[in-house]
RNA sequence: GCGCCUGUAGCUCAGUUGGAUAGAGUAUCGGUUUCCGAAACCGAGGGUCACAGGUUCAAUUCCUGUCAGGCGCACCA
């Protein structure tokens, strides 16, 4: 609908112009044609007359009449006005008003999709959190924007490949193997102090249980000996970092390359098990899970760096390698390989986005949290320096969300097992709620979580109002059938035009604006104005709802209405679908 | 100290990338059901868009500065 205004409008101006009424120069101009947000101002408006005001020297009024007057008449438009300081104003006719029901029944699930992105790959990367440990709410935040965003570029017709990236190589990793073993000793009946930089959880224990079934006494040493020469921990006065180090070295040392990697595999496995399940379960899928052992076991770390050597971006000092990331804008160069000999995540980073590059993305998505925004110019910097076409990488931040019980706040931390799961969230909230909860609001703007609300089933959760207004229509029908009455479609749309009550074109807009709002929150990835615009269009419902009956003894009437309200409950479903949240029948 | 994000109704947040009289939810107060689901609807009050300048036909929106909050500034991931 828009589209089509837009083109009338187009080709005016270009007579405009081929007729000398208006100067050459100004056909770059683009045409902007919103919608209005009052009524009274008809259903599209453009500022073009004020826009091109300077350029032509012209008074905007006067331009508008110029474009008015050039307008040849058309079914679609039933009015158009010069208003305010130049608007133009557009109502649109009844016909064009009410062809969005038919519009919507025709393409049923398929309806609000276009191909805008066509022929576009887009690598969406989200969550990656490390293994090593079950996913938090935190979490929770990113797979459900993810997901969203991925599910809207793939509205628009883009080909999208979603991606986790799995941490399953570096320190952290080992700390998390250490953790598991240093509690399978203790269930082996050792004695010592727990690592205060081990990682602490629950989920440990379990982990350590398993691998007592599974190996019996097979990996136990002696505690004097696994802690013999390690440095001590913070609490006794020493450096916790260095603690738990040694005590791993101790780990590999002790057990052997092979059992290590099998205690390694273990906890990894776990927790990637755990997590793939989890977020199946929240509704984020994925295209690919990502090894970054992979990448370093077959080399290509090693080669990205070479790479870099080779372009001349890495220098040596201190025993370490450094890249020349502030050639590229960054705040300080960057240690891509440490004095130990060991490459730093930074460099798996820059491998593993080089290889996204290479697998010819024509735009790469990382959805990456807040904390994690200083990373930004360094990865940039890395592929400039590589010859990769940087505004091909797109980095999206997601902002924290402050969880709170009631006025409390909840602190949050991986290491010390504190923390509100995502799956106890889902657990208590539900999958549907949590979701649309999350994708709420912008991302990058700060949200405060509060679990008692999200956790208590009250209605000032919204998903609820929609869903309801999705479940309101199908009792309708169940209530139709009920009453031994029917719906013909057909009828239905022959008796649109009966539809003249502000409620209904109210409902016709809401319909026709569907397709609009798809597009515009995939190309800027802002979800939230689906969740918003799902929430006014229940509104608009639920209004209706109240204020008319659709079973009358008018038929032709009922009809229409009826006919109204299948295309509503469908713009409903398809609006849920894209969020990954259920549009129940009934609740 | 430097960088990123944010500041809009009592609270939680929108505001169509610069448009017309700044909007919802919630909370508060008042109303609606012999009628398809009241998880709903209608109405009322509630604002110096943090503050100060600037850019222009037009600024909540863009620029600069100040103030306040969050996050980040490793040879950690």
């Amino acid at each position: 609908m828009k589209d089509q205004l837009k083109k009338i409008i187009d080709s005016t101006l270009a007579s405009l112009i081929s007729q000398q009424r208006l100067p050459e120069e100004i056909s770059s101009i683009e045409v902007k044609l919103e919608r209005t947000k009052d009524r009274g101002h008809g259903d599209f408006a453009s500022n073009i007359a004020m826009v091109l005001a300077k350029p032509t020297k012209m008074n905007p009024r006067q331009i508008a009449g110029l474009i008015v007057d050039a307008l040849p008449p058309h079914e679609l438009i039933d009015k158009v006005e010069i208003a305010g300081p130049g608007f133009i104003n557009f109502t649109l006719s009844a016909t064009a008003r009410q062809q969005v029901v038919a519009e919507v029944l025709k393409n049923a699930g398929q309806y609000g999709l276009n191909d805008y992105g066509k022929g576009h790959k887009v690598q969406v990367e989200f969550v990656s959190a490390n293994p090593t440990g079950p996913l938090h709410v935190g979490h929770g935040r990113g797979a459900a924007y993810g997901s969203v965003v991925s599910s809207l570029l793939k509205a628009v017709g883009y080909d999208v490949h979603r991606e986790y990236y799995v941490n399953d190589a570096g320190r952290q990793m080992d700390i998390l193997a250490t953790s598991v073993w240093l509690r399978y000793l203790e269930k082996c009946g050792e004695q010592f102090t727990f690592p205060s930089n081990g990682y602490r959880g629950e989920y440990v224990f379990d982990i350590a249980e398993t691998l007592k079934n599974q190996h019996g006494d097979a990996l136990l040493h002696p505690a004097a000996v696994v802690f013999e020469g390690v440095p001590t921990d913070e609490p006794q006065g020493g450096d916790k970092e260095l603690h738990i180090d040694g005590l791993t070295n101790q780990a590999k040392k002790l057990l052997g390359a092979e059992l290590y990697r099998q205690l390694f595999d273990l906890g990894l496995n776990a927790i990637l098990d755990d997590i793939r399940n989890d977020l199946a379960e929240f509704g984020a899928e994925y295209d690919e899970w990502f090894s970054e052992r992979s990448l370093v076991e077959s080399g290509v770390v090693d080669e990205a760096i070479e790479q870099l050597k080779a372009a001349n971006m890495l220098y040596q000092q201190d025993g370490a390698w450094w890249f020349k990331s502030t050639e590229f804008g960054d705040e300080k160069d960057r240690v891509v390989v440490r004095d130990n000999g060991q490459a730093t995540y930074f460099a798996s980073d820059v491998a593993y986005h080089l290889n996204k590059f290479q697998r010819g993305f024509d735009q790469i998505i990382d959805i990456w949290g807040a904390d994690h925004h200083g990373y930004i110019p360094r990865v940039k910097a890395a592929m400039a320096g590589l010859q990769q076409d940087v505004s091909k990488l797109k980095v999206l931040l997601v902002q924290f969300a402050v969880l709170y019980r009631g006025k409390e706040k909840v602190g949050m931390s991986t290491r010390s097992g504190e923390f509100v799961t995502l799956r106890e969230l889902r657990d208590e909230v539900g999958k549907d709620a949590a979701r649309f909860f999350y994708v709420l609001r912008g991302a990058d703007q700060h949200m405060d979580f509060d679990l008692e609300l999200a956790k208590s089933q009250s209605n000032d959760n919204p998903v609820y109002y929609v869903q309801y207004a999705h479940a309101r229509i199908c009792s309708v029908f169940r209530q139709l059938a009920e009453r031994q009455l029917s719906w013909d479609q057909q009828v239905g749309l022959q008796n649109l035009s009966l539809l003249s009550e502000e409620h209904e074109q109210a409902l016709l807009t809401m319909l026709s604006r569907y397709p609009e709002v798809v597009e515009l929150a995939a190309i800027t990835h802002t979800p939230h104005l689906l969740a918003h615009f799902l929430m006014d269009l229940a509104r608009d419902f639920h209004t209706y709802y109240n204020a008319h009956q659709f079973m009358i003894d008018d038929i032709n009437v009922s009809q229409a209405r009826l006919t109204l309200i299948t295309a509503v409950r469908q713009v409903i479903a398809n609006g849920l679908g894209l969020m990954g949240v259920s549009a129940p029948q009934s609740m």
